[in-house]
RNA sequence: GCGGGCGUGGCGGAAUGGCAGACGCAGCAGACUCAAAAUCUGCCGACCUUAAAUCGUGCGGGUUCAAGUCCCGCCGCCCGCACCA
């Protein structure tokens, strides 16, 4: 029976009915976790990336396991969010009907793969068993002060009638409708991701991540080391007061103090609580003009670096603390009020920004900086480096110590201080959505915030609830869900109508495969402590900045609460490439360039389809689709097959290296070779490469076949070998091949790895290529021990080399031991 | 604007500073065949009738005995961040 899709369905009821692929914790060997990020339920079927993803991790884990690993490779559903929501309101099927429905359909296909998953450890995120814990982890976070409330201005889309996550915001528009976001005002819950800021900066340089996403999370988390400098402020001719009647202090962040003699005005931004409190009853008209006129600006807008800078003076001064000069306090937009203090000092000589709005608005421009000394730089002179000038008893002095002369003496003032700071915000993970883990809160006039005592968890997910969107959370229409008693005085009181960001999710869920049956606990810390960190994580690379980043702060929150000893939820991470359409182009229905996995799988077998994902591509790099190297696999695959029927009629003999002739060990040479480099390039994730070399293999035992010369022990040894090898992308194939065809007990995948020979690799004689200044010019064979000087010797003998010198002399002979040697001549 | 990555035959793609183009696809030629398909063998960067020589990893410089690989300056494409003070 030649390999065709009933050879996977036969091998995947065997899997099945042996429970080959069940994970024992408790079993032999090192544990390794290998995980893929889990799939999102949104459409009916897997879509080529699952596959491209799965397949190829699978095919990973499988040769682990035959390495001797104890391979935990688990897989489940991401199951809440806003595309089932938004699925059911365009058909009306509800999103619980239609994401169940996906998933059954999505893991009747990942068994189709042929993948190891166990699914006894399946988890669904809309499962309460599942949901019940994010609400836990939810309460947890609250009672350590991570999670809280405030109020903020949030991204919100007017034509989805719904607020959006940072990611669901594209170039400013909403990401489904293409329409521009708007900024609102709401109270949100947020989690405290910012406390972690500088551990989650800390333990990157230690993890075996891609150099890019580790600089994409670098930069999303931003530090910035500077200081933070007070002003006094004096509004309508007196010093203003703070709450407990001391002089407020107007602090700004900068990370150039040492300008701080050149600040001409100083600007806040409009919408923070400050701007109103500093405008005097005269701008206060004008100012409330501008707030509204900015906050009427879309994100787009803002966003241009080109768009002019607009503002309004507030009618206060800022008193500068070292010179007494009195400068004024201006409200502009381009000022971001969630960073920093939300104020800004102003240094138009030396800030391209300043400069412009101070030109705009004729407002002062002192040079405080010049490059060297003396030198009258073009204004705005914003190069890092300098001699100060203009700046009383700091003239003369290099900008970097001019910083600490500054922040010190304002220091000894209590007027500044050196200070960090970083661009990341606290992550907001309320959404006013249907499709999502309810917040577990309740809200209560007397008693305030109240969570929901552990013991009336879950909080459940009414199914009857009317989620067209209208801008109002859909939970809190409906009575039966919001009503409630509160837990501590039992009054009537309402639950939080929110529900969690998706991202709350999958933040913690490696850790619950690991135990995903426990109704008392989140997890069981020593199965987790056994199991995790995941060893090996593959996932898309957009992710980096999101996902990634939030379960790395979950990860250090729950360690702090000791539910887990480690710092790190992934230890290695791997990103797999996007596979283009045909014709080049990201795959969308709209251009009609998808390609569907299923159509394939049919008609050529899993096999060929996963090992073609193998070899087609550069793993990491992704790149457009080719139905002919469809065909080349069809062809591989029928030559592994061809020469498994040869090796079948062979009598297993045992194989001896003791005796080999010289095309047996030419044929050891390749076959040890292939298992060294396919072994190591797919434990790299290259395996295109690995499949190459296979190939090789296979080129190599035809020649030896047409040799005439065959050892009938080698060849059935070398033919094993490759299946062996093989198995990790084809393992129905392999099954088919190592337990039917060659009469070898089941399962292939109980076999050990194969292990190359050292000596086998060792060739007595070394094809050494010679060089003439650097070109190749012929080449010699010497023994493999030779050391320079015999193969200088060998070189300077060689008939070819006075044609190849045509007259020069020799100046120079380098010898590199095995690889080359150049002879250097004038 | 800032940061990161990439650029190699007709195509997908290989190359720890050491023989550029592994492996495969497509193409060409041959074997088998009445013929075709399948299979097998050989060729397959450019220039050139052939050989030899020369040129050749986006462009221009440089370091080195030796550069696709390292350094400097450009061009093009992709991605991330974007008034972060």
């Amino acid at each position: 029976m030649s390999y065709s899709v009933d050879i996977d369905r036969k091998w995947q009821k065997k899997w099945e009915e042996t429970g080959l692929y069940k994970f024992d914790p408790d079993k032999d060997g090192e544990k390794l976790y290998c995980l893929e990020m889990f799939s999102y339920p949104s459409g009916a079927n897997l879509h080529l990336g699952h596959w491209y993803n799965y397949s190829l991790t699978d095919s990973w884990s499988r040769m682990k396991r035959m390495q001797g690993y104890n391979v935990f490779h688990p897989m489940g559903f991401d199951a809440f969010g806003l595309p089932a929501e938004n699925y059911a309101i365009k058909t009306g099927i509800h999103p619980q009907d239609s994401t169940m429905k996906n998933i059954a359909t999505m893991e009747k296909q990942l068994k189709e793969m042929g993948a190891t998953f166990d699914w006894d450890y399946e988890i669904a995120t809309c499962t309460p068993e599942y949901y019940k814990w994010n609400q836990w982890l939810f309460i947890k976070l609250y009672e350590k002060g991570l999670a809280y409330r405030k109020n903020a201005p949030v991204n919100w889309c007017p034509q989805c009638k719904t607020v959006l996550a940072n990611e669901q915001v594209v170039d400013g528009k909403c990401e489904r409708c293409d329409s521009e976001v708007v900024r609102k005002n709401m109270t949100q819950w947020f989690f405290k991701i910012t406390e972690y800021a500088q551990e989650l900066l800390d333990c990157l340089p230690d993890l075996d991540w891609p150099e890019k996403t580790k600089k994409i999370q670098t930069n999303w988390i931003g530090r910035s080391e500077g200081s933070q400098v007070a002003f006094t402020v004096e509004k309508d001719g007196q010093i203003l007061k703070d709450d407990s009647g001391n002089d407020l202090k107007l602090e700004v962040f900068t990370t150039r103090a040492d300008t701080f003699m050149g600040v001409t005005y100083v600007v806040v931004a409009p919408e923070s609580e400050l701007c109103s409190k500093l405008t005097t009853d005269e701008c206060r008209e004008a100012v409330e003009e501008y707030k509204v006129m900015t906050s009427k600006a879309s994100d787009i807008d803002r966003m241009s670096t080109t768009r002019e800078k607009t503002g309004v003076f507030t009618g206060s001064y800022a008193i500068h603390p070292l010179n007494g000069r009195k400068v004024p306090i201006w409200a502009a937009d381009y000022v971001i009020a969630a960073y920093g203090t939300g104020v800004v000092m102003a240094v138009p000589s030396h800030d391209e920004r300043d400069f412009e709005f101070a030109t705009k608005y004729g407002l002062d421009i002192i040079r405080v900086v010049q490059s060297e000394k003396g030198v009258e730089d073009e204004l705005p002179y914003c190069e890092k480096k300098g001699y100060l000038v203009n700046s009383g008893e700091f003239d003369g002095m290099e900008m970097h110590e001019a910083i600490d002369a500054i922040v010190g003496k304002l220091n000894t003032m209590g007027m500044g201080e050196k200070k960090v700071n970083y661009r990341l915000r606290d992550w907001l993970i309320s959404r006013q959505r249907y499709w999502g883990t309810p917040i577990p809160m309740i809200h209560c006039e007397k008693c305030g915030i109240v969570p929901v005592p552990e013991k009336d968890l879950p909080v459940l997910l009414p199914y009857d609830v009317e989620f067209n969107p209208d801008g109002e959370s859909p939970l809190a229409k409906c009575a039966s869900f919001i009503n409630c008693k509160c837990p501590k005085c039992g009054g009537d009181a309402k639950r939080d109508p929110d529900t969690m960001d998706t991202f709350v999710d999958s933040s913690w869920y490696e850790f619950r495969y690991v135990d995903n049956k426990n109704n008392d606990a989140i997890f069981d810390k020593d199965k987790v402590k056994k199991l995790c960190p995941v060893d090996k994580y593959v996932g898309g690379p957009e992710h980096a900045a999101m996902h990634l980043l939030y379960s790395r702060f979950i990860c250090k929150a729950m360690r702090d609460m000791g539910l887990v000893d480690f710092d790190e939820p992934f230890t290695s991470l791997v990103h797999q490439g996007i596979i283009l359409g045909p014709d080049g182009n990201r795959m969308s229905k709209s251009r009609g360039n998808t390609v569907a996995p299923d159509e394939y799988v049919m008609k050529y077998g899993s096999d060929v389809f996963r090992t073609y994902l193998a070899f087609g591509f550069a793993y990491t790099e992704g790149g457009p689709w080719n139905e002919d190297g469809l065909q080349a696999i069809v062809k591989f695959i029928r030559r592994v097959e061809k020469l498994a029927e040869d090796a079948a009629s062979i009598d297993k003999i045992p194989f001896d290296r003791a005796s080999l002739s010289k095309e047996d060990k030419d044929l050891d040479y390749v076959l040890n070779y292939t298992i060294k480099s396919a072994s190591a390039d797919i434990d790299r994730f290259q395996f295109n490469t690995s499949i190459a070399r296979m190939m090789e293999l296979i080129n190599a035992i035809g020649k030896y076949q047409q040799s005439g010369n065959v050892n009938d022990a080698m060849l059935r040894h070398a033919v094993e070998t490759l299946i062996l090898l093989l198995s990790p992308f084809a393992p129905h194939l392999a099954e088919e091949l190592w337990c039917e065809k060659l009469g070898n007990g089941y399962s292939v995948f109980d076999q050990k790895w194969p292990v190359f020979d050292e000596k086998a690799l060792v060739k007595d004689e070394l094809e050494l290529p010679v060089q003439i200044n650097g070109k190749l010019a012929f080449k010699i064979y010497v023994p493999v021990d030779s050391d320079q000087d015999a193969v200088e010797a060998a070189v300077r003998s060689d008939e070819r080399l006075p044609e190849a010198l045509a007259g020069r002399n020799i100046m120079k002979f380098i010898y590199v031991k095995g690889r080359i040697c150049n002879v250097v001549a004038k």
